[in-house]
DNA sequence: GAGGAGATCGTCT
DNA sequence: GACGATCTCCTCT
């Protein structure tokens, strides 16, 4: 069922063209896809468990709502690209750009199911595998996108504008054949525009979906 | 278990 | 100078 690291190594990044359309239909096709992160010795992989679509002009809760900026170029740019920024003053969150080059859109990765790398993300997050309850403590690791950009070391400098239909990017997205579950769709999360948007899939009844 | 406040800084007005 | 697609800690119940 789970697969081992060489297998996901051995699987191509979802291409371009999944990503070349309407975030709404992106979206629901990326939960149960797996995102990776090859690294020196070990492979890092999670499975999207709960994602939220962000439009273009006509979404007042997105970035690019008020037009192209530096930060937000990436939405505006080809599909298939990492759009990595910073809040808060404290943490990254990662999103993947849709749409053909010059119409802006994204979707916004909130939780991930850790698969394999359990350990290194449990260090770059800080967090203990060894307490009594393992089951919250592995929650802790990718549920809210902080969280999982942080157990993936995703930055801004590192991974901002990454290609991530490129078989040689050590960061992709895989489809490794886990069959498709019921999905639930509810408003986005943190947000203060546009909350009647109904925006947001996650796998219905998936315990690593951030709460709220 | 739920709720509230602080942390902290890049980006845009 | 204000604010934000969040997280964690602390307090109260």
């Amino acid at each position: 069922m789970v697969a081992t690291n060489i297998s996901i190594l051995t699987l191509p990044p979802l291409p371009r063209e999944f990503y070349q359309r309407d975030p709404r239909l992106v979206s629901p096709n990326l939960l149960g896809k797996l995102l990776v992160r090859k690294q020196r010795k070990r492979v890092l992989a999670a499975r999207i468990v709960e994602v939220e679509a962000y439009l273009g002009a006509d979404d007042p809760a997105a970035h690019s709502a008020s037009g192209r900026t530096l930060r937000n170029a990436v939405l505006f740019g080809p599909p298939g690209h990492s759009y990595v920024y910073f809040i808060y003053g404290n943490h990254f969150c990662f999103n993947v750009s849709c749409l053909p080059d010059g119409e802006a859109g994204g979707v916004l990765f909130r939780a991930l199911e850790p698969l394999t790398g359990i350990k290194e993300m449990a260090e770059a997050r800080g967090v203990s595998l060894n307490e009594g309850k393992a089951d919250s403590a592995l929650r802790k690791l990718t549920s809210g996108p902080g969280r999982l950009a942080e157990a993936f070391g995703i930055t801004r400098d590192r991974d901002n504008a990454k290609d991530l239909t490129d078989a040689r990017s050590d960061l992709t997205i895989v489809d490794d054949g886990f069959p498709s579950q019921p999905i639930e769709i509810t408003p986005r999360v943190g947000i203060t525009k546009a909350l009647d948007h109904p925006l947001r899939y996650i796998v219905a009844g998936n315990k690593f979906v951030s709460h709220r």
